[in-house]
RNA sequence: UGGUCCAUGGUGUAAUUGGCAACACUCCGGUUUUUGGUACCGUCAUUCAAGGUUCGAGUCCUUGUGGACCAACCA
C-alpha cells in the first residue's frame, strides 16, 4: 500500500510476523473504541491514525466501537463529537457499533459461565470485596460466596437483571485464582447493578457488564484480528485472554491484545478527566477552545487534519515513556499552512506613520502576491495612503546595524508597496511615541520596475492603510500549562501550573481583503503567524484565532 | 516486599533481525530572500552500567541501575 521503503514500528512488525506465519490478510480487521465519556484530545489521534493507518496500509476494515458499558459517565453528545473528529480528520469506518449491541450476547455468555462454575454471584460491599483482593504482594482470600450453587447464582443472576435489587447489592464475579499474582485474575467483576439510564439502551438494562469483561469479546464479535491498546491495559491482556478461552470458536479469529505507549505532550495534559476538570472548573470555554489539545479545541485554533496526520506519524508509535514537545506539533503545522495559507497584512500592534510627502487626499490600490509558494494562489490588491499603521516594534528611534527595521534617518520597504524613510516622531510626555513622519520615494513601487524600485533595502515591513482597515478582534494564545509535565509531579496537583496569561485579547487592523473572510478560512498575517477565523466571528465583528507563530529569529537574537 | 513492561542525541522514532547508529524536530552557525518567514547547507551520540557469547553486539545471555504500571462495582 504504502511506500515499502518507510521502517516498520512494533505494531507493523507484529501484524508482518502474523501474516509471515500464515494469518491470512483478508482477515485482518482493526478497530478504534473510544468511551464516549469525553472529547478526543491529540493523543487519540495517534490511536487513530494507527489503527485506521493500518487499516489503509493493509486494505483492511476498521470498526469506530463506542465503549459504552458505564452509563454513569457516558453521553451521546460525546458520541457525536467523537464521529465529528475521526472524520474530520479523514477517516472512514468500517462500522459504527457499540458495546452496548452486545448486552445481550454477553448476558447469554455470562449465563453459561454461571451453569459451567465459570462465575458466581456475590453479595458483599464494595469494601469487603476489595478487602478480600489482596495487595500486589499478598494473596487475595476467597469471598464467602464463592462456592454457591450453580441454582442459586442461576437466580441471583436473574434476579440481578430483573431490577430486583439496589445498587452494590450483589456483582457476578468470575471465578479465576484468588492467588494469582495479577491482581485482574482474583475473580474479576463481570457486572454490577446500575439504576442508570443508558443514552442507546435506556433502561433495557439495570446490570452493566465490566470493561474487561466486554471488549475482548467485543473483539472477538467484530473479528478484529488485532486490538491496540495503551500500556497501563498490559496486565489486563492475561484476563482478555481468559474471557476469550472461555468462548472462542476455532474456526474463528482469535483477536490478539496488544499495548502501545500512550503519548505525553510537553506543557499540556492528556487525559479525558483532567481535561473534564478544566471545562468543568471553567479554566477554558469549553471542550474546542483553542488552548485545549483536543481535536475540536486545535480544529478551532486552525490546525488542518493534514497537519495533524502528518504530526501523529512523525512522532510514531512505540513502548517506551516518552513527552513529545510542542515544537513536533507546530512544525506540522506550519509545514502545511505554509503551503496553502494566503499571505494578508494586519498589523496589531498599531504605530501610525504618516507619509508627510504624499498627497492628503492620494490613495492608490497596490497589486499583492497572495501566496509566493502557490503560483496558482494569485494576486489582489490593497489600499495605500498618506497615514499608516506599522507594528510598534518595527520602529526605534536609534538602534544599532542589527536592526533592519525602520530608525530615525533610515529607509525600509514597505510590503508591496513604497520605499519609506524615517524622518522624525512624535511623542507623549512620558516619552511614548505616538506617530512617526515619513518620506516616501514616488518611483520607488514595488512591481513597478524602476531602478528605484529595484534598491537592496534591508528591511520590509507590512502595514495597512488606517483609513482602510478593518478593527478585529485577535485572540493570542499561550501555553495552558507553565510546566512542561504539569501532570506528572507527584507532590503538586496539575491545576497549580496553570498559565494565568494563556489567553490575550486584542484589537488588530486588518487589510481591508478581509472583511469577508469566513470562519474556518486560514491566513499568514505576514511576518506575524498563521491566522483563522474563529467560529464566533461575524460579519460586524470579524474574530481571529492565532494559529501559531512563524518562527521568529529575531526574537530569538533579542533574548541573547 | 510480588508481578508485568520499558531503557538509542535536547525531543520523538528507526536500524535490512548479529554487519559502517539513520530520519524528522529543536538548538547553534551559514547561504538565498521585497516576510528576520520559506528553501538550502553545515555542527551536535562511543545506544543506562558492568560482565559474557561472537571475527563482529544498540540487537543475544547474566547481573545490576533507573523508570512506568498493577489493590475502581472506571475505561
Amino acid at each position: 500500500m504504502s511506500d515499502d521503503t518507510k521502517s516498520l514500528n512494533f505494531i507493523e512488525h507484529i501484524i508482518e510476523d502474523d501474516l509471515a506465519n500464515g494469518f491470512s490478510k483478508n482477515k485482518l480487521r482493526f478497530r478504534f473504541p473510544p468511551e464516549p465519556n469525553g472529547y478526543l484530545h491529540i493523543g487519540h489521534a495517534s490511536s487513530i491514525c494507527l489503527n485506521f493507518g493500518l487499516g489503509l496500509r493493509y486494505n483492511a476494515p476498521v470498526n469506530l466501537r463506542f465503549d459504552d458499558t458505564n452509563p454513569a459517565k457516558e453521553e451521546q453528545e460525546y458520541v457525536d463529537a467523537i464521529k465529528r473528529d475521526v472524520e474530520w480528520l479523514g477517516f472512514n469506518w468500517a462500522e459504527e457499533v457499540y458495546a452496548s449491541d452486545y448486552f445481550q450476547q454477553l448476558y447469554d455468555w455470562a449465563v453459561t459461565f454461571i451453569k459451567e462454575g465459570k462465575a458466581y454471584v456475590d453479595s458483599q460491599s464494595a469494601a469487603q470485596i476489595a478487602e478480600q483482593k489482596g495487595t500486589p504482594t499478598e494473596h487475595g482470600v476467597a469471598s464467602p460466596y464463592r462456592d454457591r450453587s450453580v441454582a442459586e447464582n442461576l437466580a441471583l443472576f436473574n434476579e440481578m437483571k430483573e431490577c430486583k435489587f439496589a445498587e452494590g447489592e450483589h456483582v457476578l464475579r468470575a471465578k479465576i485464582d484468588m492467588t494469582s499474582s495479577n491482581m485482574l485474575m482474583r475473580d474479576p467483576i463481570m457486572y454490577r447493578i446500575l439504576h442508570k439510564a443508558h443514552h442507546r439502551t435506556n433502561t433495557d438494562w439495570c446490570i452493566y457488564p465490566m470493561y474487561d469483561w466486554t471488549h475482548g469479546e467485543s473483539d472477538y464479535l467484530e473479528q478484529v484480528s488485532h486490538s491496540f491498546c495503551t500500556l497501563e491495559f498490559a496486565m489486563h491482556r492475561e484476563l482478555y485472554d481468559w474471557f476469550l478461552d472461555q468462548v472462542v470458536a476455532s474456526d474463528k479469529v482469535r483477536p490478539k491484545q496488544r499495548e502501545f505507549a500512550r503519548r505525553n505532550f510537553s506543557h499540556t495534559v492528556v487525559s479525558k478527566r483532567k481535561l473534564l476538570q478544566l471545562v468543568e472548573e471553567k479554566v477554558v470555554t469549553s471542550w474546542d477552545d483553542p488552548r485545549m489539545p483536543t481535536i475540536s479545541g486545535l480544529r478551532r485554533k486552525g490546525y488542518t487534519a493534514e497537519a495533524i496526520r502528518n504530526f501523529s506519524n512523525t512522532i510514531g508509535i512505540a513502548k517506551r515513556e516518552n513527552v513529545v514537545d510542542v515544537s513536533l506539533l507546530e512544525f506540522s503545522i506550519r509545514e502545511h499552512l505554509n503551503r496553502v495559507a494566503p499571505r494578508v497584512m494586519a498589523v496589531l500592534d498599531p504605530l501610525k506613520v504618516v507619509i508627510t510627502n504624499y498627497p492628503k487626499d492620494q490613495e492608490e490600490w497596490l497589486e499583492a502576491e497572495n501566496n509566493q509558494e502557490d503560483e496558482s494562489a494569485g494576486y489582489r490588491t490593497v489600499p495605500f495612503s498618506r497615514e499608516l499603521y506599522i507594528e510598534k516594534e518595527d520602529f526605534r528611534e536609534e538602534a544599532n546595524k542589527k536592526f533592519f527595521r525602520l530608525k530615525l534617518g533610515n529607509e525600509v520597504r514597505l510590503k508591496n508597496g513604497y520605499i519609506i524613510k524615517a524622518e522624525s516622531c512624535t511623542k507623549d510626555t512620558d516619552g511614548n511615541i505616538l506617530e512617526v513622519q515619513c518620506t516616501y520615494d514616488p518611483k520607488s513601487r514595488s512591481g513597478s520596475g524602476t531602478e528605484e524600485s529595484l534598491r537592496k533595502v534591508k528591511g520590509t515591513l507590512h502595514w495597512v492603510s488606517i483609513k482602510h482597515a478593518i478593527p478585529a478582534e485577535v485572540r493570542l494564545y499561550d501555553r495552558l500549562f507553565t510546566d512542561e509535565t504539569p501532570d506528572q509531579h507527584k507532590d503538586k496537583d496539575f491545576m497549580e501550573f496553570i498559565n494565568p496569561d494563556s489567553l490575550t485579547v486584542i484589537t488588530g487592523y486588518l487589510e481591508p481583503s478581509l472583511k469577508t473572510a469566513q470562519p474556518e478560512d486560514f491566513f499568514q498575517f505576514q511576518r506575524l503567524g498563521y491566522f483563522n477565523v474563529d467560529t464566533d466571528s461575524s460579519a460586524e465583528k470579524l474574530v481571529f484565532n492565532k494559529t501559531v507563530g512563524l518562527r521568529d529569529t529575531w526574537a530569538k537574537m533579542q533574548q541573547k
